[in-house]
DNA sequence: CGTGTCATTGATGGCTCTCAACTCGAGTGG
DNA sequence: CCACTCGAGTTGAGAGCCATCAATGACACG
């Protein structure tokens, strides 16, 4: 509520080198002066509460904003179709990726929880990339990065079951919080049922009983949004299986 | 099957000036000299048999290749599934993006039909890219663009029914031959119902039985691979319209 | 003219959506 | 402190879409 008093002065210039988030963030392997101009560009960090809106669908496009923490959901609606759940970010990833080169965001970006993120002034970064290779670098490996992720997606969302889905969903979670010094096998699901349906493709109906049979199987224990995982070796297991006929999966060519 | 004996002096120095994609290529936009320097990177146009791979999953990373001619599938095998495809390649675009930054490509990539491509070695593009500020931005552009493909590939494939999928396919098919300069109305399938069924998450049966539906509404008319499209409404009311309980989609926030 | 691939068509079963009722907890106001 | 409201989540029953299995037809290739 209060306009945070005497926090200021640590915040007010940003510095990555600090920053606990330095080595998954994207001016990671940048050099020391490289690093300072770095810090020049990047915009106070900003705070967010939980529903707050941190772009528009079809407002106009101006900065990449970088996850410090907490988390977001990306939402896209697109004519004559209800909006759709497209990525859930977590801290020191990065949004706004697909709409460099773009006048417009191409969806909407809503905090799921309290949250802050560092903006990244798209022009000024341009300038920055201009004279610092690594950056280049950096930036079209996130990006493809975020091509191969997409794809994955969507090679589950076409032809495996709520089961799979499900799965590789929670352990995909399980992973990035692991890289972020997390723990893997308890953590906090910030989104709703509805939510992680809409990004899956499923009913939230079918995710609330997924969910639970996964708990009856011994795979989780849910509370809520309060996770664990207790087996993961059977929710791998859950994520692989096919329909039932598991005919071998042919990796031919 | 001859090996092309007196076309050799005509594509033996590339021209991306004189090339008929020019408008929707890489280096559109480039100033004159530097699309001198363009060409100087271009490898001789390359070959392609039906069903030969342009590069295979897994296999080191070195180019990005431009489509000139034919046409090109993406596919994607992961551990304990069976390979889907992922992507259709038409003249003009870009394989490879992808696997920008890795070692590895992220999927195989084969023929669907005699094909020639354009090859860009990384690398030579990387050290163009540094004194191109054009060429950068093209290239984040590209990226970003196919981000945005794949997040509408993402929406189709969750919650939307087989017609609708199906629908979506051919209109972005008709849209894509149309920028092309090809007719939007009439074009040939050079992909298998197998393929289209991986593509999209369905049934190679399910695809033939939608389009035979297709036609019986006098939407399209399909006689083996050739496509036509004789009520191009028709098909934008099966692309949109919901599963029959149309309940207004929600475009809240 | 066999052979294999691709495509079509039919019958059946199952996974998941939809509709609906209920529980639970938080926030609000009396 | 309690009743009320609202949203999120759970659970149940039925229907529908689509995958699967299977057989047949079309076509190219050698």
């Amino acid at each position: 509520m209060k306009p945070r008093p005497a926090q200021r002065p640590r915040s007010a210039v940003p510095r990555c080198e600090r920053c606990t988030l330095h080595a998954r963030c994207l001016p990671l392997g940048l050099e020391f002066d490289a690093l300072q101009s770095f810090d020049d560009i990047i915009r106070l960090p900003q705070a967010l509460k939980r529903g707050q809106a941190l772009m528009r669908q079809g407002a106009p496009f101006t900065s990449l904003y970088v996850v410090r923490s907490g988390s977001l959901k990306q939402t896209v609606a697109q004519p004559e179709q209800r909006a759709q759940v497209t990525h859930f970010y977590l801290p020191g990833e990065i949004v706004g990726l697909d709409a460099i080169g773009e006048e417009e965001c191409h969806g909407s970006v809503v905090a799921l929880e309290s949250a802050f993120v560092c903006e990244l002034p798209f022009t000024r970064l341009e300038v920055l990339a201009e004279r610092l290779p690594e950056l280049r670098g950096r930036l079209y490996r996130c990006m493809s990065r975020e091509l191969r992720r997409d794809q994955r997606m969507m090679c589950l969302l076409s032809g495996r079951t709520a089961d799979q889905r499900l799965a590789s969903f929670l352990l995909g979670l399980s992973e990035r919080f692991s890289s972020r010094g997390l723990s893997p096998y308890r953590f906090f699901l910030s989104m709703s049922r509805s939510d992680i349906g809409s990004y899956l493709g499923l009913a939230l109906e079918t995710v609330s009983r997924v969910l639970a049979r996964f708990q009856e199987q011994g795979a989780i224990a849910v509370a809520g949004r309060e996770l664990t995982i207790s087996d993961i070796e059977a929710l791998e297991a859950l994520a692989a299986e096919s329909t039932g006929a598991t005919r071998a999966a042919r990796l031919f060519d």
